[in-house]
DNA sequence: TCGTTGACAACGT
DNA sequence: TACGTTGCCAACG
């Protein structure tokens, strides 16, 4: 298959969240099969740089928090991002995350 | 090959 | 309820 190792599975999983819809790295690895993995994902995402199909602004952890806005290139580049999906952002968490949440699992 | 790193998640205090 | 510490796993140097 097209993923050859953990990193394209992550991109592969995150090109198919819905605008305006954001999912959590826990969430991701759960569906990847490595739960306790979460961590790689963010990893994974780090390298998003070279995959600009990658809407890692979608992928937050599991507060809401955008923990990894400081990975981008503005401070408030990703929450740019989200706001002009709609997603309402404040003190860099997702408000109604629940609601906006987007569980690989469940939906794909 | 080994040790360190890391955009998390869960548990305990 | 909030903060601190531990655990997990795979990639990097």
């Amino acid at each position: 298959m097209g993923g050859k190792n953990f990193f394209e599975k992550v991109y592969k999983v995150a090109v198919k969240i819905p605008y305006g819809r954001v999912t959590s790295y826990g969430a991701i690895a759960k569906y990847l099969g490595a739960a306790g993995s979460a961590r790689m994902v963010g990893w994974a995402m780090n390298a998003t740089g070279k995959h600009p199909n990658v809407p890692a602004h979608r992928v937050v952890n599991r507060k809401g928090l955008l923990t990894g806005k400081h990975h981008f290139k503005g401070t408030n580049l990703m929450q740019q991002l989200l706001e002009s999906e709609g997603v309402v952002v404040v003190d860099n968490q997702v408000q109604d995350f629940e609601s906006l949440f987007w569980d690989p699992m469940l939906e794909l």
